[in-house]
DNA sequence: GGACGTTCGTGACGCCCCGTCATGATCACA
DNA sequence: TGTGATCATGACGGGGCGTCACGAACGTCC
């Protein structure tokens, strides 16, 4: 069998190891029925064991990736924001005014949350109440990256310094408020949402306190 | 000892009898150490156990006034929303105009949570996360509240009709935030905070979509 | 004032979930 | 093929949860 010649690849360039590819499928299996659980029995009432019964995998195997069910779930909404962030950042980019990075942020954030929702929030029970999410580094990105939008934006147009931060908190309050409204009327409207909030930060902006 | 002549008041117009007074008492002492755990250990780390051990009663005595640890966090915001909702209610008859009624109403829920706040949260772990109370009764009537005090306000200034949940959604959103970052701060700056708040919903209020 | 029925306070108990750890299987690498 | 490292496994101790049978304190009626 040795005598064959061929050269064995030399370990550069090559596709991770099989240990390697376990790894990050079993992290992304816990994730997967981690939102499927959350999903159907709500976050106060599932546990470690439904998650990792799920997956197949024993219950120590958990925490050989996460360390608690708060993790995993802060791990949840970092992917979100992961995911959230370069259609954030994209908007940033096009942006020729405030108006319209507003406008396109929070439609996008809407359409992001109405899209989201039927592989996340389905079937919850009522009365249950997710938890707001720890500030994640992702979820501190997200927020720094309105705020960043926001410097930029209000420089370029000359406008009179403002409170960043407590304008960046009450913006993404607002659409976050908002936005979970809209999820609850149907149809689903995210234009007229959009619109309503846009409308509230942009005419609000003008009579801010200066600094 | 005996043949000293008093009249033994009828059980009518008298004080509560023992049982229902130890029945309140009990169920405000735990009440109380369930505020002062949560305060010490936060919300996640705190278990029935902490809170009724500060009391002194037995387990069994916690279930006899509430079904878990959810359901004292309830009562205690309920506690805090029926603490507020007077001053809501003066605000909103005391005001004239709009202006005045949203002023006033951000300034009476920023001074209330500064000085709730230490007695309540005083020495959170890092990181800690408050969930968002459930809506209990109170906590409705006080969005109800809101709600019907811009009903009432909006209708007397002849303003054209706006979509009022949205609206009192982004306000309460707006106040819950910002008060939020507020207390972060030092000094805590009550009127700068209020002054924001309001500036930026009376300044978009105009500019809303119509009905 | 005594006797009876009712209302709770009590803490031990069984249950389940948590997080850990020793073990063995699997993989990387030589 | 051999060796060391990595990681899945599930049994285990610890502890919080909610219940329940018991007894004491209370209200009530005679």
């Amino acid at each position: 069998m040795s005598n064959i010649a061929y050269f064995p690849k030399p370990h550069v360039d090559q596709r991770p190891g099989k240990r390697e590819r376990t790894k990050t499928a079993n992290r992304q299996a816990i994730l997967d029925a981690a939102r499927a659980v959350f999903g159907e029995l709500g976050y106060d009432a599932a546990t470690v064991r439904d998650i990792i019964r799920r997956t197949g995998l024993a219950s120590g195997t958990f925490y050989n990736y996460y360390k608690s069910k708060e993790e995993v779930f802060d791990a949840l909404a970092d992917d979100g924001a992961r995911r959230f962030r370069p259609l954030l950042r994209a908007e940033s980019e096009k942006a020729t005014d405030f108006e319209s990075f507003v406008r396109g942020a929070i439609l996008a954030y809407f359409n992001f949350v109405a899209t989201e929702q039927e592989s996340w929030r389905i079937n919850r029970p009522p009365g249950e109440q997710i938890p707001h999410a720890r500030p994640s580094p992702e979820m501190t990105a997200v927020f720094d990256e309105v705020r960043e939008g926001f410097a930029r934006v209000l420089e370029r147009a000359h406008a009179p310094a403002v409170d960043l931060d407590y304008l960046t908190s009450a913006c993404i309050a607002v659409a976050r408020e908002i936005g979970d409204k809209m999820l609850e009327r149907r149809p689903i409207d995210t234009e007229g949402a959009a619109d309503f909030a846009v409308k509230l930060i942009l005419g609000g902006l003008p009579a801010l306190p200066r600094l």
